[in-house]
RNA sequence: GGCGUCUUGGCCGAGUGGCUAGGCAGAGGUCUGCAAAACCUUGUACAGCGGUUCGAAUCCGCUAGACGCCUCCA
């Protein structure tokens, strides 16, 4: 199954900013790496936003037959609230407040997102390391950008000297900026840095006597700069030079102009082929971000508790939501927007959930060609990972399946597991939407019988023209929740 | 101030030199005892102005507006 072979995968290199054809580094393995949460608070949606995008990036990419190594970092060392020289860590800062061990801060949201992703169907990646488990290779790279001269000590902390740097190397080709405008445009500190310049960044800190999380190191007992760890996990788990490296778009600067920096020092060679950046994610319009207040829990999302929302979604109905747009652009979530998804992926896994009933002929009518249809599924999804046109795709087959349903059209059986085939491919595997079942919840039996019961009750009742029973029956359970279908084949129902 | 992105029909959201995106809503229809649901059919769109071109929503310029990064953030 290896499908790479016959598809050409392109993807957006925010590099280069152009769509490269991709080829791994070595055939038939990718090696992905994506910046992960710093755990000192509930995830917000924003953060499952990124994280989706290269759920399904991964997924895609599992599909066509690559063996991925995923590795998603989880950020449990302190980090500084801001970047003078003072200033406390978030998760000390968290703990503080909360009068908590800081590893207690970082059990607790750590399970959180591991909790959330689980009910939004991501799968788990193949590593996911702690920052606080890589201090040793995070000192070890330290000492070695030291031995370059790309980084000086100063008062139990090390710093990257990207002044040095910049004379044999390029800082800041990943963003679009040179140094000199970065130079002429920094904010002017108060000069109570120990840097000697501004755009220099911390390797390691030394701690202050009431910090809490710390390490020994050969320069102080203190923690690392909030840049290193991924290089010093990447590398670890991926190697000096990998395939992919992702994160959201607010990491491009400066997060991860460090962190090819660091490498650069290192190792002399350019960390990282392929740099994905997601988009943003907008609440009615505005940044959706912790620090400002304008963001929303997942959690909130689906239970529906949020003055912006009218209703709770189903974590499908969210994912394809998001799957609706490009990882690349940036998408306003509005209850109206997921609204309409809702629908559109009901009506999307009605259409699956009959094609067991649909009938197969000898041969199909020749205005739907399935096998190009599965082909432009892939050409969707190779065109940087376009699932906005992939679903569009899906409707058109959608549309297909109704005709034969209503005799319009017809499938023979080998284009009818073709089609049901690579919508299942498609839907569950590569977006990762769960099947919406009819009464699906365990213990819902006794509920379906008793619902099937006033079904047959209310059949009686129309068949002798009772029809005031009848919709008495259909009004009250609507009430309560449950919608009864009238179909040609009986009576169905569904839970709201 | 610097760098960058964006502006598509009522809403969301693709596309990017000539050929229907798609979804939701709206309208009409099929079905139904009536509804609902489901399904079918249907659309006035590419911020404004100017330019390049046989042809531009798509390329170039200007204007207006929105946003992002530059400071912790996915």
């Amino acid at each position: 199954m290896q499908l790479y072979k016959n598809q050409e995968l392109k993807i957006y290199n925010s590099l280069t900013s152009k769509k490269e054809v991709f080829n791994p580094i070595n055939e038939g393995h990718v090696g992905m790496y994506v910046c992960g949460p710093t755990v000192y608070s509930n995830v917000h949606l924003g953060n499952v936003r990124t994280f989706m995008s290269f759920d399904m990036i991964f997924r895609y990419l599992k599909h066509l037959g690559y063996k991925v190594r995923y590795v998603r970092n989880i950020t449990d060392a302190g980090h500084l609230t801001d970047d003078a020289d003072s200033g406390e860590d978030k998760i000390a800062k968290k703990a503080r407040l909360e009068q908590i061990e800081p590893m207690e801060v970082v059990q607790m949201y750590t399970i959180d997102f591991h909790n959330i992703l689980n009910k939004f169907n991501f799968l788990p990646p193949s590593i996911e390391p702690t920052a606080t488990g890589h201090i040793i290779e995070q000192i070890e790279i330290i000492k070695e950008i030291l031995d370059k001269g790309f980084a000086y000590e100063v008062n139990g902390s090390v710093y990257f000297d990207v002044h040095k740097f910049n004379e044999s190397h390029e800082y800041g080709k990943l963003s679009g900026r040179n140094l000199e405008d970065l130079v002429h445009n920094s904010r002017a500190l108060d000069g109570q840095s120990d840097k000697k310049n501004p755009q220099d960044f911390a390797l390691w800190k030394k701690a202050e006597p009431q910090h809490i999380m710390r390490w020994p190191s050969p320069w102080s007992d203190g923690f690392p700069g909030w840049h290193l760890e991924c290089t010093a996990m990447s590398t670890k788990y991926l190697g000096e030079q990998f395939d992919i490296h992702g994160g959201g778009m607010d990491l491009k600067f400066p997060h991860h102009e460090c962190e090819i920096a660091q490498a650069e020092a290192c190792n002399n060679q350019s960390p990282v082929n392929v740099w994905m950046h997601a988009n943003m994610l907008k609440m009615n319009g505005q940044k959706m971000a912790k620090s400002t207040g304008n963001s929303i829990n997942p959690g909130e999302l689906l239970s529906g508790d949020n003055d912006i929302l009218s209703k709770a979604y189903s974590p499908s109905a969210i994912r394809f939501f998001m799957m609706q747009s490009s990882y690349r652009s940036i998408l306003d979530l509005t209850d109206d927007g997921l609204l309409a998804a809702e629908k559109a992926y009901r009506k999307l896994m009605e259409a699956i959930n009959s094609l067991p009933n649909l009938k197969v002929s000898n041969n199909s009518t020749t205005d739907f060609d399935v096998a190009s249809w599965k082909q432009q599924c892939y050409d969707a999804m190779n065109d940087d990972f376009n699932t906005p046109i992939l679903i569009a795709e899906l409707f058109s087959a959608i549309k297909f399946i109704n005709q034969i349903k209503d005799g319009k059209a017809t499938i023979s059986q080998e284009d009818f597991n073709t089609l049901t085939n690579t919508l299942h491919v498609f839907v569950f595997d590569v977006l990762g939407l769960l099947n919406i079942t009819e009464n699906n919840d365990s213990g819902s039996d006794k509920l379906s019988d008793t619902v099937q019961l006033l079904i047959n009750m209310r059949a009686e009742a129309r068949a002798n023209k009772d029809f005031a029973l009848s919709d008495k029956i259909r009004d009250e359970l609507a009430a309560i929740g449950i919608q009864l279908k009238d179909g040609k084949d009986g009576t169905t129902f569904s839970t709201n």
